[in-house]
DNA sequence: CTTTTTGGTAGCATGTTGCAACCGTCGTGA
DNA sequence: TCACGACGGTTGCAACATGCTACCAAAAAG
């Protein structure tokens, strides 16, 4: 069990995310439940990861909102982890951490999962980071200010 | 220093991206790195981790290509740390943690630290996931082929 | 009713982190 | 030019987290 919280306290939203999310496993669970899995075993064959870092972890989600336990779908008396609409809202993190990882770490050809639109079977485009009028920004576009209200 | 890799041999790029970035210090460090931050006094002060760690981190973030060591830009013999374009890819994955933070940890009115567009001075559009043809897509709207030749 | 699957717990060895102390080099002011 | 503080680390150690294996109760399957 995290009972620490290192980041928790910053006013920096991303820090304050990172702390939610936990650790790379936790993010791991994530992407496996967007991906469908639903279920401890599904998740336990899918990451390789121990049993008993993984019912830390599920719990954790659940605690901080990410995932939920509801009962199975299958009408089956074992629960069942989905993600809550919080959890479904980390999907451009997920998108952007995949497309990052398939444009540095794969050589030309290697094979490797692909996310694609269910509608047309076409790989999706590239997220973009916008201004508020529709500009596409490069990180020097961008300045951060401390702190700011709403 | 950082041996083991746990998910580089994965056919998933959001495992390998994971595995590059190595840990949430690091994210942190990305970040810094986003706002401004190049050199270690900056990088310590700014997250108070240990040196050691940090040591660590900024060696593994360089010798993965994300970060480089050059020159300080000041003229002293010391060194920086820069963006490498692999690591200013990274905009995406920061921003999108960005949002999912502010969207979900800060109550209404709360301060926080705020990226904005550099020209206008306003926040940026939130970040959104598109098929090849332009249109909007939520999680349920995607799916996953498990392997993919390029 | 027996066996297998599921979803965990418990204990222990090992690895990683955080803290504090130390240290050589660099910059700076007198 | 020389002393002193800042910078950028390294080292050792204690505490904590992780991963492995064994175990276990409830549920499902047969």
């Amino acid at each position: 069990m995290v009972t620490r919280t290192r980041f928790d306290d910053s006013e920096c939203p991303v820090a304050r995310s990172v702390d939610a999310i936990g650790d790379w496993w936790s993010l791991l669970i994530v992407r496996d439940a967007f991906d469908g899995s639903r279920r401890f075993g599904e998740f336990q064959r899918s990451l390789g990861v121990a049993k008993n870092i993984l019912t830390a972890r599920l719990r954790t989600l659940v605690a901080g909102g990410v995932l939920e336990s509801v009962p199975a779908s299958d009408g089956s008396a074992y629960r069942e982890y989905v993600l809550t609409p919080k959890g479904k809202a980390l999907f451009p993190v997920i998108v952007a951490l995949r497309q990052w990882g398939e444009q540095n770490f794969f050589a030309p050809g290697e094979p490797h999962s692909q996310l694609v639109d269910r509608q047309q079977g076409h790989r999706l485009r590239a997220l973009e980071v916008l201004s508020a009028d529709g500009r596409r920004l490069n990180p020097d576009d961008t300045t951060v200010h401390k702190i700011s209200t709403q």
